[in-house]
DNA sequence: CTTTTAGGTGTACGGCATACGCTAACGATG
DNA sequence: CATCGTTAGCGTATGCCGTACACCTAAAAG
């Protein structure tokens, strides 16, 4: 019988994360986003009880787009896995500004725990138990999240690198000589070079072949 | 020729740190460090330019206390990464509201160079060259982030696992399942488990025995 | 001493999240 | 069709934040 909404949370979401795309997260605020909506500030708050509400409904809405149905059972587990991970990576390769985000709400987006539970299922098919589970879980899991991280904060052929080439070569011989090949690695292979290894151990691990 | 400074960066830093051990991140502002120094607030800007050198000091200031020298050699090598990751993951823990600083300003800590220049030369003894050695220490510092990380901000312990224990069994029935083992890991064998995976499967890259 | 330079302060501005109280739009009800 | 209860949306105000700027003054060099 009230008067109704006219917004609903993933339009709310949606201005957002193009304000975000648009000027970085550091350009957002509540009155940008208002702005966007062409509503007044404090007409968000009919919506949201904070901004950091605000935010998890941002994350919620990338999240929401990454496929989470198990990929064909035909493919060895590991594959799968790789599969899995690079779907979240390119979703939030497309968004690289809510990577910040990501960290402090992963915990709370539905979608994630659905991309968990389809990970887990694999890990299982892929003979891992129990306490080996969770850690691979959890291990995946860190290192999905800190090479996302270091690949949009801290690419390989940015600065950082051009840093690690000009120091002192006397000071730091194993650095300098490593950011000489650190130019031919691209983003992806270090992306999946990485994972490959952590998935070997864990292979190696159940003594199951890869 | 001039008036003295009566501070160094390092006090200043460590001025910050402790507003944040004991307010946490989001207590950190320009006027509560200067009243924990007791000078005025202005007064901090003959020291740093912005709020963004401020926590590059902090950052510096905290990974200073992470011991680089390389250790004994005498271990396997695999067993000397582990500890150089523990001693990060160490400091850090004693102050974990900086997380997300280190995240930020990781890049531009000298300190940290001279720990990846550690575990670079621990790498090649390892057996491990040009664009392996590179996916190995970027593989290396992005689990170690993360995991650090999703200790500090999600632990296992916390509320994610009890989120997860409670979801519906028959739509999450390996995330439910997974979640009654969580709880028997410790954040020390999650750590530590996760790494072994992730150089065992280093190890079986170069066919090295571990 | 005086001079010079830089350390330290006080004030002010614009931007932020958000508490609070108002107005008016709307659906349901008579 | 008239009325009413509910609540969407807005305007205003408060108290934070970082920091630009002008000022005063401590103290070292001459």
């Amino acid at each position: 019988m009230p008067r109704p909404r006219s917004l609903t949370p993933a339009q709310l979401a949606s201005a957002a994360l193009h304000v975000i795309d648009h000027d970085g997260l550091a350009g957002l605020s509540m009155r940008a986003v208002a702005q966007q909506i062409g509503m007044s500030t404090m007409a968000l708050y009919r919506y949201v009880n904070d901004r950091d509400e605000l935010e998890r409904l941002v994350v919620d809405l990338v999240f929401g787009a990454v496929d989470t149905t198990p990929p064909a059972a035909d493919r060895p587990w590991h594959q799968r896995i790789e599969i899995m991970a690079d779907r979240v990576r390119d979703t939030v390769g497309a968004h690289p500004g809510i990577v910040p985000l990501i960290i402090a709400h992963r915990h709370r987006s539905t979608h994630l725990l659905g991309w968990s539970e389809t990970v887990t299922g694999i890990l299982a098919e892929g003979g891992l138990d129990g306490r080996d589970r969770v850690i691979a879980l959890r291990s995946l899991s860190a290192y999905v999240i800190g090479a996302i991280q270091l690949e949009h904060l801290g690419p390989l052929g940015g600065p950082g690198t051009q840093v690690m080439a000009e120091l002192p070569p006397t000071e730091f011989p194993y650095l300098t000589e490593t950011a000489t090949h650190a130019r031919t690695v691209t983003a992806d292979e270090e992306f999946h070079g990485g994972l490959a290894n952590l998935l070997r151990g864990m292979t190696a691990e159940t003594g199951r072949p890869a």
